[in-house]
DNA sequence: GTCTATAGATCGATAGAC
DNA sequence: GTCTATCGATCTATAGAC
């Protein structure tokens, strides 16, 4: 048996379902609640910003998990090619080999008034970083430019995975994707 | 002066321009009344099934968009570089440099309870179709693939420069994008 | 902390005058 | 075809008992 909603932190892999389930101005109260398991009281007990305090919640636990998983894992790697390795892998366990969408990126695209845009921008400003300077490390001629190009791609292939429904795209496309980054760096 | 709304199709572009902006949960008929310049008794008029039939509609009209500047084209080319820079030009200006994001990509993430499911698919099921057959008929070794790499890879670099807020984003990768596909021609 | 009840606004959609 | 008025449902958010 899971152990029960105590705190915050409890709610949130719920709440980042709903929101990438429904989007943000989808995602009613009654929808959130009935995911949470959480009353309309304690939902504004623990986000008392409502809807915009959970979405901010999610985003920051996303940001902290890619930055502990992918970000940091890329500034500390010493060997480049299982660093780009790892972190595809990482990748492809977050986003469950493609049924799951990126919730950045979906915001990216549907957030009404931009309300979550300095967070989204943050998160891609953090992943190019991180994956540029260690393609840099790693030798690789424009290496800023690679690493906008991947991680654009990556989100393409979130898209059309979802687009499609076809998971299968999502393995050929990061399959094909790693190999030909793991090909620069020789 | 622009001409005044006597048809549904005079209607379709603004609807277009709010479901990018808001996403389709996110489009109040409010919104729409006001972006159209419709009242409700004339949103309904012209579309009886109301918010869904104006999705519809955008969909139908983007998909025929799309059909004749850029699927077709691939198909009938008899130059294939000629015909790739052409579907660059035209994908560059039908999402502004970047400032217009894919509504269909965007409705791939945030389609509520994928009512438009199908119509997303068909889209990006045409495209690659149309590229992947005329890369193919330039000898292209995994044509299939790299139709499917590039066309997501747009989607992608839509939703990278959306997040980032930066429209050179978008030139820079889809030059980058196109010079690679040009390379494959040879 | 969680619950019910409900406020107050806005939602999609309809009716009927013009 | 377009308008205003309005329906009933649903929305976010709050209040107050427990």
């Amino acid at each position: 048996m899971a152990r029960a909603v105590t705190e915050r932190a409890d709610a949130l892999p719920a709440l980042g379902e709903v929101f990438r389930a429904h989007g943000y101005s989808g995602a009613s109260l009654a929808i959130i609640s009935e995911a949470t398991g959480l009353g309309k009281g304690s939902l504004y007990h623990f986000f008392p910003g409502g809807k915009a305090e959970m979405a901010e919640a999610v985003l920051e636990e996303i940001e902290a998990w890619f930055a502990r998983r992918i970000f940091e894992p890329l500034r500390e790697a010493e060997a480049p090619a299982a660093a780009v390795t790892a972190m595809f892998e990482n990748v492809t366990a977050y986003f469950n080999a493609g049924r799951r969408i990126c919730l950045v990126g979906a915001l990216a695209l549907g957030d009404p008034e931009d309300v979550f845009a300095a967070a989204v921008a943050r998160y891609f400003r953090l992943w190019i970083e991180a994956l540029a300077e260690l393609l840099a490390r790693a030798g690789v001629a424009g290496a800023e430019d690679l690493a906008e190009q991947v991680v654009g791609e990556i989100q393409g292939i979130i898209v059309l995975t979802k687009a499609l429904d076809d998971t299968t795209v999502f393995a050929r496309r990061i399959g094909d994707l790693e190999r030909r980054v793991l090909a620069r760096l020789a």
